[in-house]
DNA sequence: TTAATGTGAAACCAAATGGTATCTCTTTAG
DNA sequence: CTAAAGAGATACCATTTGGTTTCACATTAA
Protein backbone atom coordinates (compact mmCIF):
# COMPACT_ATOMS: atom_id res chain seq x y z
CA UNK A 1 0.00 0.00 0.00
CA UNK A 2 3.06 2.09 -0.62
CA UNK A 3 3.10 5.18 2.14
CA UNK A 4 3.09 2.95 5.49
CA UNK A 5 3.73 6.01 7.30
CA UNK A 6 0.76 7.24 6.28
CA UNK A 7 -1.19 4.71 6.68
CA UNK A 8 -0.10 3.70 9.95
CA UNK A 9 -0.98 7.39 11.12
CA UNK A 10 -4.41 7.14 9.30
CA UNK A 11 -4.88 3.78 10.37
CA UNK A 12 -4.57 4.96 13.99
CA UNK A 13 -6.22 8.20 13.99
CA UNK A 14 -9.60 6.65 14.20
CA UNK A 15 -11.02 5.86 18.30
CA UNK A 16 -12.52 2.19 17.29
CA UNK A 17 -9.33 1.19 15.81
CA UNK A 18 -7.06 1.92 18.14
CA UNK A 19 -9.44 0.16 20.86
CA UNK A 20 -9.31 -3.01 18.15
CA UNK A 21 -5.56 -2.74 17.97
CA UNK A 22 -5.81 -2.73 22.09
CA UNK A 23 -7.71 -5.82 21.49
CA UNK A 24 -5.96 -7.62 19.52
CA UNK A 25 -2.91 -6.79 21.98
CA UNK A 26 -4.51 -9.33 24.45
CA UNK A 27 -5.71 -12.22 22.13
CA UNK A 28 -6.25 -12.98 18.32
CA UNK A 29 -9.76 -12.42 17.12
CA UNK A 30 -11.96 -13.20 14.17
CA UNK A 31 -14.34 -10.33 12.85
CA UNK A 32 -17.15 -12.46 15.11
CA UNK A 33 -15.16 -11.63 18.00
CA UNK A 34 -14.16 -7.93 17.37
CA UNK A 35 -18.23 -7.24 16.21
CA UNK A 36 -19.51 -8.77 19.84
CA UNK A 37 -17.50 -5.49 21.65
CA UNK A 38 -18.61 -2.92 19.50
CA UNK A 39 -21.83 -1.04 19.08
CA UNK A 40 -21.16 -1.05 14.70
CA UNK A 41 -21.94 -3.66 11.89
CA UNK A 42 -19.65 -6.58 11.10
CA UNK A 43 -19.63 -4.41 7.50
CA UNK A 44 -18.30 -1.27 10.02
CA UNK A 45 -15.62 -3.67 11.90
CA UNK A 46 -14.31 -4.98 8.37
CA UNK A 47 -13.82 -1.64 7.25
CA UNK A 48 -11.45 -0.31 10.23
CA UNK A 49 -9.69 -3.88 9.62
CA UNK A 50 -8.63 -2.85 5.91
CA UNK A 51 -7.46 0.16 7.45
CA UNK A 52 -5.64 -1.13 10.30
CA UNK A 53 -4.33 -4.15 7.29
CA UNK A 54 -3.67 -1.09 5.07
CA UNK A 55 -1.39 0.45 7.41
CA UNK A 56 0.58 -2.86 8.35
CA UNK A 57 -0.76 -2.63 11.85
CA UNK A 58 -2.76 -6.33 11.58
CA UNK A 59 -1.99 -9.52 9.63
CA UNK A 60 -5.10 -12.10 8.49
CA UNK A 61 -4.26 -15.61 8.81
CA UNK A 62 -7.17 -18.08 7.01
CA UNK A 63 -8.44 -20.88 9.52
CA UNK A 64 -11.32 -22.67 7.78
CA UNK A 65 -14.17 -20.48 7.26
CA UNK A 66 -12.67 -17.72 9.82
CA UNK A 67 -10.29 -15.50 9.76
CA UNK A 68 -7.96 -15.16 12.52
CA UNK A 69 -6.46 -11.07 12.83
CA UNK A 70 -3.83 -10.30 15.01
CA UNK A 71 -1.19 -7.81 15.74
CA UNK A 72 1.84 -6.73 13.42
CA UNK A 73 3.83 -5.20 15.82
CA UNK A 74 6.60 -3.73 12.72
CA UNK A 75 3.88 -2.22 11.59
CA UNK A 76 4.33 0.58 14.52
CA UNK A 77 7.50 1.04 13.09
CA UNK A 78 6.93 3.59 10.71
CA UNK A 79 5.13 5.84 13.62
CA UNK A 80 8.01 5.00 15.82
CA UNK A 81 10.32 6.16 12.95
CA UNK A 82 8.67 9.38 12.25
CA UNK A 83 8.65 10.41 16.17
CA UNK A 84 12.13 10.03 15.81
CA UNK A 85 12.73 11.86 13.26
CA UNK A 86 10.65 14.63 14.35
CA UNK A 87 12.36 15.54 17.07
CA UNK A 88 16.15 15.07 18.50
CA UNK A 89 15.64 15.48 22.05
CA UNK A 90 14.25 11.99 22.72
CA UNK A 91 15.83 10.17 20.33
CA UNK A 92 18.22 7.69 22.44
CA UNK A 93 15.42 6.46 23.99
CA UNK A 94 13.44 6.32 20.88
CA UNK A 95 16.22 4.62 19.34
CA UNK A 96 15.94 1.93 22.38
CA UNK A 97 12.11 1.50 21.93
CA UNK A 98 12.38 0.95 18.00
CA UNK A 99 15.35 -1.72 18.50
CA UNK A 100 12.30 -3.50 21.05
CA UNK A 101 10.14 -3.62 18.27
CA UNK A 102 12.18 -4.99 15.73
CA UNK A 103 12.79 -7.71 18.44
CA UNK A 104 9.26 -8.24 18.50
CA UNK A 105 8.71 -8.97 15.49
CA UNK A 106 11.18 -10.89 14.30
CA UNK B 1 -10.89 20.52 23.48
CA UNK B 2 -11.87 17.45 25.85
CA UNK B 3 -10.43 14.35 24.56
CA UNK B 4 -6.53 15.22 24.00
CA UNK B 5 -5.87 11.65 22.67
CA UNK B 6 -8.14 11.13 19.71
CA UNK B 7 -7.15 15.20 19.22
CA UNK B 8 -3.02 14.20 18.65
CA UNK B 9 -3.67 11.26 17.10
CA UNK B 10 -5.98 12.92 14.60
CA UNK B 11 -3.84 16.10 13.84
CA UNK B 12 -0.98 13.50 13.55
CA UNK B 13 -2.40 11.74 10.65
CA UNK B 14 -2.75 14.28 7.70
CA UNK B 15 0.73 14.68 6.15
CA UNK B 16 0.76 18.53 5.78
CA UNK B 17 0.54 18.47 9.40
CA UNK B 18 3.45 16.16 10.33
CA UNK B 19 5.10 18.13 8.23
CA UNK B 20 4.42 21.50 9.49
CA UNK B 21 5.43 19.77 13.09
CA UNK B 22 8.62 18.60 11.66
CA UNK B 23 9.61 22.31 10.15
CA UNK B 24 8.54 23.83 13.74
CA UNK B 25 10.65 21.66 15.35
CA UNK B 26 13.29 23.38 13.88
CA UNK B 27 11.99 26.65 14.49
CA UNK B 28 9.13 28.99 15.69
CA UNK B 29 7.15 30.17 12.23
CA UNK B 30 4.01 32.84 11.70
CA UNK B 31 1.55 31.41 8.88
CA UNK B 32 2.98 33.23 6.21
CA UNK B 33 6.30 31.56 6.56
CA UNK B 34 4.73 28.51 6.81
CA UNK B 35 2.28 29.22 3.64
CA UNK B 36 5.40 29.62 1.73
CA UNK B 37 6.74 26.44 2.36
CA UNK B 38 3.48 24.73 0.83
CA UNK B 39 1.34 24.90 -2.40
CA UNK B 40 -1.87 25.22 -0.54
CA UNK B 41 -3.30 29.12 0.79
CA UNK B 42 -3.19 30.09 3.82
CA UNK B 43 -6.45 29.87 4.83
CA UNK B 44 -6.02 26.36 4.48
CA UNK B 45 -2.48 26.44 6.54
CA UNK B 46 -4.45 27.79 8.88
CA UNK B 47 -7.16 25.05 8.92
CA UNK B 48 -4.03 22.46 9.82
CA UNK B 49 -2.45 24.97 12.58
CA UNK B 50 -6.16 24.97 14.20
CA UNK B 51 -6.36 21.19 14.10
CA UNK B 52 -2.13 20.70 15.73
CA UNK B 53 -3.73 23.42 18.24
CA UNK B 54 -6.76 21.48 18.95
CA UNK B 55 -4.31 18.56 19.21
CA UNK B 56 -2.48 20.37 22.11
CA UNK B 57 1.06 20.05 19.62
CA UNK B 58 1.17 23.66 18.94
CA UNK B 59 1.15 26.70 21.01
CA UNK B 60 0.19 30.31 19.27
CA UNK B 61 1.90 33.72 20.55
CA UNK B 62 1.07 37.12 20.06
CA UNK B 63 3.77 39.28 18.60
CA UNK B 64 2.40 42.20 16.82
CA UNK B 65 0.57 41.83 14.35
CA UNK B 66 2.25 38.04 13.69
CA UNK B 67 1.25 34.67 15.27
CA UNK B 68 4.53 32.86 16.45
CA UNK B 69 3.54 29.04 16.41
CA UNK B 70 6.05 27.36 18.07
CA UNK B 71 5.85 23.37 18.88
CA UNK B 72 3.93 22.07 22.23
CA UNK B 73 6.48 19.16 23.21
CA UNK B 74 3.98 17.56 25.80
CA UNK B 75 1.07 17.58 23.11
CA UNK B 76 3.23 14.56 22.33
CA UNK B 77 2.48 13.25 25.55
CA UNK B 78 -1.35 11.57 25.20
CA UNK B 79 -0.08 9.54 22.12
CA UNK B 80 3.29 8.09 24.35
CA UNK B 81 0.72 6.99 26.79
CA UNK B 82 -1.64 5.21 24.39
CA UNK B 83 1.36 3.06 22.82
CA UNK B 84 2.42 2.57 26.07
CA UNK B 85 -0.72 1.46 27.19
CA UNK B 86 -1.28 -1.06 24.09
CA UNK B 87 1.52 -2.80 24.38
CA UNK B 88 3.37 -3.53 27.52
CA UNK B 89 6.42 -5.23 25.64
CA UNK B 90 8.51 -1.83 25.10
CA UNK B 91 7.34 -0.66 28.14
CA UNK B 92 10.24 0.23 30.48
CA UNK B 93 11.99 2.06 27.07
CA UNK B 94 8.69 4.37 26.73
CA UNK B 95 8.41 5.28 29.55
CA UNK B 96 12.51 6.80 29.81
CA UNK B 97 10.69 8.14 26.47
CA UNK B 98 7.67 10.04 28.32
CA UNK B 99 10.36 11.39 31.06
CA UNK B 100 12.13 12.71 28.52
CA UNK B 101 8.93 14.16 27.13
CA UNK B 102 8.02 15.57 30.54
CA UNK B 103 11.44 17.49 31.38
CA UNK B 104 11.71 19.01 27.77
CA UNK B 105 7.98 20.71 28.27
CA UNK B 106 8.42 22.16 31.86
C1' DT C 1 -27.44 -32.70 1.14
C1' DT C 2 -29.10 -28.93 3.51
C1' DA C 3 -28.97 -25.40 6.78
C1' DA C 4 -26.30 -22.51 9.55
C1' DT C 5 -22.09 -19.96 10.28
C1' DG C 6 -18.32 -16.77 9.01
C1' DT C 7 -16.94 -13.70 5.88
C1' DG C 8 -16.50 -10.52 1.70
C1' DA C 9 -18.19 -6.96 -1.31
C1' DA C 10 -21.13 -3.57 -3.34
C1' DA C 11 -24.40 0.26 -3.24
C1' DC C 12 -25.79 3.85 -0.71
C1' DC C 13 -25.92 7.84 2.79
C1' DA C 14 -24.77 11.69 6.09
C1' DA C 15 -21.08 13.94 8.07
C1' DA C 16 -16.31 15.19 8.26
C1' DT C 17 -12.24 16.69 5.80
C1' DG C 18 -9.13 19.46 3.06
C1' DG C 19 -9.18 22.78 0.05
C1' DT C 20 -10.67 27.48 -2.21
C1' DA C 21 -12.21 32.49 -2.57
C1' DT C 22 -13.59 36.47 -0.26
C1' DC C 23 -14.27 39.78 3.27
C1' DT C 24 -12.97 41.92 7.62
C1' DC C 25 -9.95 43.38 11.32
C1' DT C 26 -5.62 44.85 13.46
C1' DT C 27 -1.04 46.44 13.28
C1' DT C 28 2.85 48.56 11.15
C1' DA C 29 5.27 51.53 7.56
C1' DG C 30 5.53 55.83 4.76
C1' DC D 1 -3.58 59.65 7.86
C1' DT D 2 -3.37 56.12 4.53
C1' DA D 3 -1.79 52.01 2.57
C1' DA D 4 0.16 47.63 3.04
C1' DA D 5 1.00 43.48 5.67
C1' DG D 6 -0.46 39.68 8.67
C1' DA D 7 -3.95 37.15 10.18
C1' DG D 8 -8.95 35.40 11.28
C1' DA D 9 -13.60 33.90 9.74
C1' DT D 10 -17.12 32.53 6.75
C1' DA D 11 -19.33 30.42 2.81
C1' DC D 12 -18.78 27.18 -0.45
C1' DC D 13 -17.17 22.78 -2.90
C1' DA D 14 -15.47 17.97 -4.00
C1' DT D 15 -13.81 13.97 -1.86
C1' DT D 16 -13.16 10.90 1.93
C1' DT D 17 -14.82 8.63 5.87
C1' DG D 18 -17.56 5.83 8.88
C1' DG D 19 -21.55 3.81 8.98
C1' DT D 20 -25.67 0.99 7.09
C1' DT D 21 -28.30 -2.67 4.31
C1' DT D 22 -28.23 -6.30 1.27
C1' DC D 23 -26.59 -10.05 -1.40
C1' DA D 24 -23.21 -13.62 -2.56
C1' DC D 25 -19.80 -17.13 -1.42
C1' DA D 26 -17.26 -20.72 1.20
C1' DT D 27 -16.99 -23.84 5.04
C1' DT D 28 -18.79 -26.58 8.70
C1' DA D 29 -22.55 -29.17 11.28
C1' DA D 30 -26.70 -32.10 11.36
Amino acid sequence: MENQTQNAFRALADPTRRDIVQMLALQDMTIAQLTDRFNMTRAAVKKHLTVLSDGGLIAVEARGRERINRLEPKGMAPVLDWLSYFDQFWDERLNSLKEAVERKSK
